[in-house]
DNA sequence: AACTGTGGCCGTGGAG
DNA sequence: CTCCACGGCCAC
């Protein structure tokens, strides 16, 4: 209360009554949620075949129930031509069948204790291929607990979670999961989450003995649960918040973009205030685009990138303004009916850089909610998150309101410049880039006038170098004055390393942690063994303080490279260690333009009879053959292009030395490639 | 049917 | 050989 007081007092009259609601709404207690998870198998003629659930013409052959309540069953059919094997399922009460028929109505009275069934993926086939199982085998509509939607499978007596969907949510992926996967299938979400795997086997499941099958299924909807029930039940959490904020069912929410979450709220918004909701149509006949974009095929201009001076910098500030575009949008008072308003009192209130004008009048609808929701984050609940000891209650509640929070604000500008969008009003996202760069380029002009060195920036960070903790306090309160917006000081770097390239450089922290943004080293898609090769080059350098520190890096760095590119010549790094992971994003049929190599290498996995969609990851290697690559479960060692990977390496090692090299140029007689690949 | 945005780096493929 | 569009991944 004291805290919530203290932002309402500093609250502006019109975001008071939003403070209010918000607060009291998201501060409520959070529900534990009764579920289960299910999953089913389903036989098959060999292991390249995917059942359609449509046809649903192959047996059910085991179903996993796992539940919060700790009931967990596993229902096995028994096929004569099976043994059972000797497996054991310990944690799981096993379920005996001679029919399928009677397999399913047990699976289903079983579902009808939990008021919430979780799945991964439920929506395309476990549920979908339940629903078309039974009717082919004569169930009656009544029986089955489940409805098909077009894209959706719902269960008549509760709620159906599919996390294939949440997880594919880029937004959540990005500001929740922290891109630590990126393939959105159950085992990779589960390798990066939870440390936890799908069972491997050989062939095809229909061949497996019925117990192990049995103990396969089960993992599958062991590991389901978890990803709900890790971290103190944080994904049932999200979902509890996000339903709040965005005044969505859990269903819908669960399955739609961000876009959707904030389209639910301003409309809900809209009706509260007894608003009529505008037509897509009298939004977008508000005005147009000013700006061009930097980037072809966009269309509006963004964010500004300094220049990084190149070389090593010591003692580095980075300012930051705290939730930058939703500030914009709240101070300058930016909403779709407030652009380019009606009234001629307010066509000199100008945007920077822009010919639009806002209403000086009122404040728009937009400016309120998200306004009201970055000062809930910024000043009552990451603060109120840090005050309690981690893991309490309040913390984990005021943690998970602050996830979600992050993750609408970051949209929330976005989503004006996006034509799917209903509200969609081009002005209003070019006029918050717009004030952004204005922002940013007017906080560089002070630091110059104050003699302050800036070195690099960002859209809404400014990396400062040699100033001390009095000039950056400083500069704090002039943006807070002059600007109306609030700039943080967001951490200060021992130093920190820039080549010319923007979205670029090496950050070390005065405990020695360092902070790597851009470098192909770090890429998801670069091979282990050169991404190994980058983080241990790291490690060596950044404990470097003095001239023979380096001296010895420099020799203990050479040692190291020479020992990979050596093996890399004698074949002797294993394939998966050189493998190129990369998204096949489309079918591999709409590759018109050109062909990547992925693409490729996927055309060749086709040629073996191995399906291939979009979303899934593939694993090639460079090769000497014809097509210079091969998918790397076809690939032999003797195949491998040895000089393409050393390629590689230098140019990624480049990106880091070019830093350094600036800096260290006196102090070595050459930082130059060679020198580390073939003195 | 559903889909937040722009800026930037890098390697490759295809056209001339 | 040069030039630049494409595609993927990342920063913010």
């Amino acid at each position: 209360r004291e805290e919530r007081e203290a932002l309402e007092k500093s609250s502006k009259a019109e975001f008071i009554p939003y403070v209010k609601m918000w607060s009291s709404l998201l501060t409520q207690p959070l529900p534990k949620i009764k579920r289960a998870s299910l999953d089913i198998e389903v036989a098959s003629p060999d292991e390249y075949h995917i059942p359609s659930p449509e046809e649903a013409e192959h047996q059910v052959i085991a179903v996993s129930i796992y539940g919060s309540d700790g009931r967990k069953k596993v229902f096995l059919l028994k096929r004569g031509d099976h043994s059972l094997g000797d497996s054991k399922i310990d944690e799981a009460e096993v379920l005996f069948f001679e029919k399928e028929e009677s397999l399913l109505e047990a699976v289903f009275l079983e579902m009808l204790d939990y008021p919430f069934i979780i799945t991964y993926n439920g929506d395309e086939f476990d549920l979908n291929y339940l629903y078309h199982r039974a009717k082919n085998l004569g169930f009656t509509e009544d029986v089955i607990p489940i409805n098909l939607g077009r894209d959706q499978a719902w269960i008549k007596h509760g709620v159906h979670i599919d996390l294939y969907k949440f997880f594919a949510n880029h937004a959540l992926k990005v500001y929740v999961f922290e891109s630590k996967y990126v393939e959105n299938t159950l085992n990779s979400v589960c390798e990066a989450i939870i440390n936890e795997s799908k069972i491997e086997f050989e062939g095809s499941i229909s061949d497996l003995p019925i117990l192990e099958l049995g103990r396969y299924c089960f993992n599958d909807a062991r590991i389901t649960y978890m990803l709900t029930s890790y971290n103190d039940d944080v994904v049932m959490r999200l979902l509890v918040v996000i339903a709040r904020v965005a005044k969505m069912p859990f269903e819908d929410l669960g399955r739609l973009g961000v876009s959707n979450w904030i389209r639910s709220l301003m409309y809900f918004e809209h009706r509260r205030i007894n608003a009529l909701i505008p037509t897509s149509e009298e939004v977008s006949a508000r005005g147009t685009i000013y700006s061009t974009a930097i980037t072809k095929g966009k269309k509006y201009r963004g964010a500004y990138v300094l220049e990084p001076e190149a070389g090593v910098h010591f003692n580095v500030a980075v300012l930051d303004f705290a939730s930058l575009y939703p500030s914009i949008i709240k101070v300058y008072n930016l909403s779709y009916e407030t652009i380019l308003c009606g009234h001629s009192e307010c066509r000199s209130n100008i945007i920077p850089e822009t010919p639009h004008w806002v209403c000086k009048k009122r404040y728009g609808i937009t400016s309120l909610i998200i306004g009201s929701l970055r000062d809930l984050r910024v000043k009552l609940y990451k603060p109120l998150a840090k005050k309690y000891p981690p893991g309490s209650d309040q913390a984990v509640l005021f943690n998970t309101i602050s996830q979600v929070l992050k993750v609408i604000l970051n949209a929330s500008y976005g989503v004006f410049g996006t034509e799917a969008f209903p509200l969609y009003c081009p002005p209003v996202a070019e006029s918050t880039a717009a004030v952004g760069r204005y922002l940013i380029l007017k906080t560089v002009d002070e630091c110059r006038r104050r003699n302050i060195k800036v070195v690099y920036g960002d859209t809404d960070s400014l990396f400062i170098s040699g100033a001390g903790k009095g000039e950056a306090e400083k500069m704090i309160e002039w943006a807070e004055e002059d600007l109306g917006i609030e700039l943080d000081l967001d951490k200060v770097y021992k130093y920190v390393a820039f080549s010319k390239r923007k979205k670029n450089y090496l950050g070390v922290l005065p405990n020695g942690n360092f902070v790597l943004k851009g470098f192909t080293g770090k890429k998801s898609n670069t091979p282990k063994v050169i991404k190994d090769a980058f983080y241990n080059v790291v490690g060596i350098l950044s404990k470097v303080n003095s001239q023979s520190d380096f001296e010895a890096a420099r020799e203990e760095v050479k040692k190291y490279l020479k020992g990979i590119t050596d093996d890399l010549r004698k074949k002797k790094i294993p394939l998966a260690d050189l493998s190129f992971n990369v998204m096949i994003s489309k079918d591999l049929s709409e590759y018109v333009d050109t062909t990547p190599q992925h693409v490729k290498a996927a055309k060749q996995l086709e040629r073996t009879g191995r399906k291939v969609k979009g979303g899934d990851i593939i694993s090639f290697v460079k090769t000497t053959t014809p097509d210079g690559v091969k998918p790397t479960s076809l690939a032999k060692p003797e195949e491998i292009d040895a000089n393409k990977y050393i390629e590689y390496m230098k140019s990624t090692f480049e990106q880091l030395l070019d830093a350094l090299g600036y800096e260290f140029d006196e102090v070595i007689a050459s930082t130059k490639l060679e020198d580390f690949f073939w003195a």
